[in-house]
This record gives structure tokens, sequence and C-alpha cells, in this order.
RNA sequence: CGGGGUGUAGCGCAGCCCGGUAGCGCGCCUGCUUUGGGAGCAGGAUGUCGGAGGUUCGAAUCCUCUCACCCCGACCA
């Protein structure tokens, strides 16, 4: 490619919309241009990248054994009735009538499209198991489109479906889409962690994420330096602590609180460990009150939370809700003289082992200190995990102390089984001739997301800096003088095409600009090598080459230089 | 949807408080000069001031309504 006859539109500004890095990057290197809330046009140079993420994408499942096929973005809401989604799905669904005002929807995702399939094609064990995959746009109206191509509403995904007899030949699937995802996200040169996720209202047996690690993720991941394990923090298990709950060693108190109301304060006040305090959040779910009790240095998960029984659909209590159960006001509240037969109280597994605490004396300007359970008031109606855990509690796979990191999620593997293939009635004859409902598993990329988690993870003060398999062009020779010096456009010419000829993805940029502007728009855009041919380094018989990642040039003998850089573009394929 | 904010040239912004008919930087066009890190000089083009209504002799500026977008919270690839 010549930039004379390619599409360049980078800035030096970005637009003031764009808060986050990887956004900013990509709106001023000219990757995407935004067209509405959540639209993007990818431009010709950013769609070089997506293609590249896309390939690779391809080329491993094909791999894995999965099949290509292309499903309609236009989806009928038959479909989705019977189903029963479309209710449920909600406002995220953007749905559509067409001229006979039938009712349609841009699909968000194609389970029922594929289960649809499945149930007419398939017919015969024989067939199974089978893998379809397609990489396409959905749409997904979300409450808020962020971070550019990060949640963007229109975004590009592949998404694949796999159909089974067994349970047994779904678990092979999956294991054999964990390994893909793995090599896709190694070979895209992403630094990644698979974790274990929340499963959801779906249910299902197993699930796993990926996520690109980066400060700006939006999901918080738990994972052991020691081990494998690696969780959601949503789903991260909080154990038990390790040493029983101690003998009671205080009597139970008042303590002055005239103005501290969280325990942040209150542990201040008092010179305590934040650790020694116990908070109290009021749920409300259905008619019933709930004390959710966990220490002061702690956070509720509202995950883990929504799974207890009859908390499936709880929400904040309102302080007027509390003021009338507790007899205090929010800020003095603790698990102290309630009537447990109106407020149930669900203590953390923390809490439960605590000694001497305090908590608010669900009066206003007073807490109580030196509580303990079974004296001053009964055990917890339930002890369980409710909190989110922090850098330093035990891992769950006993391989030492947590730690914590941030991640963007860019693929998501699940084991569904038969929850569409049973709505939809799409089963298979086994052995014995028997009808069997298929099993299935579904699992998802975001292609679209992966460019912009990939500027997120790699970016200087000169611009992006891809990964090379996943950079718009591999190399860029960069001419200094090419519309004014022969030699040195003879020469930059005769390396084009011979790099080209050598298989390399290059670009030759021959406008008429003053060096700086070259050099700087090939750095923004995130090329990964770079040769400059000026009639200086000619003279000595050299050229200079530099890495992205490299500070400065070094000199490299013309004579040698296609094959010293066929040899190291070679190298850093994948 | 709740909270906060912004809409003025392609992009980044000033002007608004205190009404008098729109400006700066970048970019763009032309010419000359320049040519190893986003050039200099000279000339030039570009605006329904987000939209509608109102107040006023007069509105980018004041008032009302409305739309769009961005940022913070609950969803997801």
């Amino acid at each position: 490619m010549r930039t004379s006859r390619f599409f360049l539109s980078t800035s030096k500004e970005a637009p003031a919309e764009a808060e986050l890095i990887s956004h900013r990057l990509m709106l001023r290197a000219g990757l995407i241009k935004r067209l509405g809330a959540g639209l993007y046009t990818w431009m010709p140079l950013g769609l070089r990248i997506l293609r590249k993420v896309e390939a690779i994408v391809r080329e491993e499942m094909n791999r894995a054994g999965a099949i290509e096929l292309l499903m309609p973005a236009v989806q009928p809401a038959e479909l989705w009735q019977e189903s029963g989604r479309w209710a449920v799905f909600g406002p995220q669904m953007l749905k559509i009538k067409d001229r006979h005002e039938r009712d349609f929807c841009f699909g968000p995702t194609h389970e029922e499209v594929i289960t649809d399939l499945a149930r007419k094609e398939l017919k015969s064990h024989k067939q199974l198991p089978v893998n379809f995959y397609q990489v396409q746009t959905k749409f997904r109206d979300e409450i808020r489109p962020r971070f550019g191509v990060m949640r963007a509403r229109e975004f590009l995904m592949k998404d694949a479906y796999s159909f089974h007899l067994t349970e047994d030949s779904l678990d092979d699937s999956y294991r054999a889409m964990h390994a893909a995802y793995s090599r896709i996200f190694t070979r895209l040169g992403l630094k990644f962690r698979a974790v274990a996720a929340d499963t959801g209202a779906i249910g299902g047996s197993g699930s796993h994420e990926f996520h690109v690690l980066a400060d700006s993720g939006e999901d918080a991941i738990a994972f052991s330096p020691a081990s494998a394990y690696a969780a959601n923090v949503e789903m991260a298990e909080g154990l038990a602590p390790a040493t029983p709950r101690p003998a009671p060693t205080e009597t139970m108190r008042d303590v002055d609180t005239p103005k501290q109301t969280t325990c942040e304060d209150v542990a201040a006040l008092l010179g305590i460990p934040l650790q020694r305090t116990v908070k109290l959040i009021a749920l409300m779910a259905g008619d019933k009150l709930y004390a959710m009790l966990i220490r002061g240095d702690h956070t509720l998960n509202e995950v883990k939370t929504a799974k207890l029984a009859g908390l499936s659909d709880f929400r904040f209590a309102t302080d007027e809700e509390i003021r009338a159960a507790f007899g205090g006001p929010p800020g003095f509240l603790g698990p102290v003289g309630l009537d447990r037969r109106q407020i149930q109280v669900i203590a953390d597994r923390s809490v439960a082992a605590m000694a001497d605490f305090v908590c608010g004396a669900n009066k206003p300007k007073y807490h109580t200190a030196g509580v303990n359970w079974g004296r001053d008031l009964p055990e917890p109606d339930m002890v369980a995990d409710i909190r989110n855990v922090v850098a330093g509690d035990p891992s769950p796979d006993g391989s030492g102390p947590l730690s914590l990191c941030r991640g963007i999620e860019v693929g998501h593997i699940f084991k569904l089984g038969t929850k569409y293939s049973e709505a939809l009635g799409a089963t298979v004859l086994d052995e014995q001739g028997k009808a069997r409902t298929l099993v299935m598993g579904c699992y998802g990329i975001g292609v679209s997301r992966i460019v912009g988690a990939a500027i997120e993870q790699g970016n200087d003060a000169r611009g992006i800096v891809f990964p090379q398999p996943m950079a718009p062009f591999e190399l860029a020779i960069v001419p200094l003088g090419y519309n004014r010096n022969e030699k040195v456009r003879e020469s930059a010419d005769t390396l084009y095409s011979q790099l080209l000829a050598a298989g390399v993805d290059v670009i030759l940029d021959d406008r008429d600009e003053r060096p700086g502007v070259l050099f700087a728009d090939m750095e923004l855009i995130g090329v990964s090598h770079r040769l400059v041919v000026s009639e200086r380094a000619l003279a000595a018989g050299q050229l200079e080459y530099q890495a992205r990642t490299d500070a400065e040039a070094s000199k490299i003998a013309q004579a040698d230089a296609v094959k010293f850089l066929k040899e190291r573009i070679e190298a850093c394929r994948s």
C-alpha cells in the first residue's frame, strides 16, 4: 500500500467526547468515526485491523473444528416469543416492524435462530457433535453506550453454538473452545486471563470469561498469583476465616458517635481497626426486610446476594422503611435488639466469626461496642458468603492470598445445557431411536471490542502500540524527500516491491510531507516496524530501522535490509 | 432511567455573566520559501451560533420548551 493511494485521517486533537485513552487514540488515528451514540464507521485503516483480528479468530475456530455459517441480522419475533425471550430481553433488544406491521428485532444474539436451525437440520446423533459459528454484526440497545468501540450498540461478534447428545460431549467442546480462545488471545499478543464467571440467570454448569488485563477495565478479577485460579469478583468465593470466633472479652456498651455515620469514621473516632466494625445494609425483597451484615472494610456483593433464597429481586430499603423497622436512621443501624420476625439477619461468614465488634445502636448518634453473638443477640438467621473478596483474602483453591486486577471482557464461553433446545423443541434420535433434547454450549468473542482492548493495553505518548499480528501494517517505509530526491525514491520503490514480494504487509509513505509528519503518523497508527530511507544514510549504503517499541533507530546495511526485515517480521508473526 | 455536564467553522475552544449582528488555534485551498520530529510568510474559503417559541428596536448572549451528545451508577462481547 502507498499512503498516497490510501486514506489516512489522523489528527492532532481528539474530539472532546472521548475520555478513555483507547477511544481517543482510535479517533485520533482515524480508525473509526462516530455516526451516532454507539454507532461507528470503521475507516479503511481501522478495518484492516478488525479484519486481522477476525482472520485469527476464524483460523482458530476452524482449527478447533467449528464450522462457519452466517445467520440473518434481522430476526422474526415468533422465534423469540417461542423461547420466551421476546418479553424478557427487554429494552436492550431493538424491535422493528416490517411493511406488514410484523414484528422483528435486530439480533442481539443468535441462540434462537441457531436452535431453530438445529431442530430443522439435526435429526440424528450421528450428526453430533457439531459447532456452528459466525462473525456477525450484533445490535444491543445499551442503556449507556460508551468508550467508543468498547461498548458500542452495534458491534462485531464471533458467536458459536455447539450441539451435543450428552453433557460429556459438551464438556469436550467446552474444553476445546477454552483452548481455542486461549490460542486466539495469545496469537493476538494480548495479556489476558480466563476467569471463572457468574452463570447468572441462565444457570448451567459452567462459564468462563476471557479478560484482557487493563487498569481501565470495567470488571474486577480476583486471581491467585501462585496458581491458575482466577474468578470474576462477582463470583470469587470469600472463605470463612480460618480461626474460630474468639470468646467475648468486653461488655456491651453504647458509645457516643455524634456525627459518625460510616464505619470508617466510627473506627477512627474509637481508635480501632476498621476490621472490628460491622455495617448493616438493609434490603427489601418482596415485602420482607433483610439486614445484611458485612465487616466495615468489606463491600456487599450484589450478585451473590441475589442468589440467596428469596432475595433474587432485592432492592435497597428506603429511608422510610429503615426508620420504621429499625427505629433509627441510616448510618446508625445494627443487628442488636431487632425483631427477628420482621427482619431477617444474614451475616457474612467473616462477621459470623467476629467477637467484641462495633455496630450501629439503632438510635441517632450512638453505636454499640463490645457486641458478641449468642450473648448480646441471637445468632444470625443465616450465614453466607455475601461480600466481595479483597486483595489478601485466601484463595478458594488454597494456594495463598488473592490479588485483584481489572479486565476488559472480550470473550465468554458458556455451557447452556438444554434451555433453548427445550424451549424450541430441538431433539435428535439417539442410538435407540429415542428423541433426545440437544445439549448446547455457546461461545462469544467481541471482535470489535478486542481492537479497543488491545489499544488500552498498548499505547504510549506517541500513540498506539499494536501487537504486530493486529497492526494495520507490519512495516512502514518512510522515505525522506520521496518527491524531490531521485536516489531516495528509487531506493524506496525498490525496497517496497522487494518487501511486498517477500510477503511483508508494508506501507510506503510517499506523501510530500515533512519528515516529522510522516514519523508522527506512522507511530500514531501503530505500525510495528519502520524503515527510513534518506539520502544521508544511502550515501553510506545504509538504512535506518526502528521497531515501534524501540527508543531509537539503528543503522542497517542496505544490502541486507530485505532479509533483515523479513526475518524480523516473520519472527513476530503468530 | 436517575445524577452531572456540553452544544458556536471539519477538529479543539473563546465570546454568553453585563444583548448591538461572531472570533482564535489546528486543519483546508492558492502562491513562494523550507525539508531528519506535526515548517515559515502572504493571500483565501468555510458558520441556519443544536432546534422551536418567546422577551426586545435588536438575541450566540435573557426566558420557556425541545433535541442531540458526553461523563458517573444498574446490563454485556
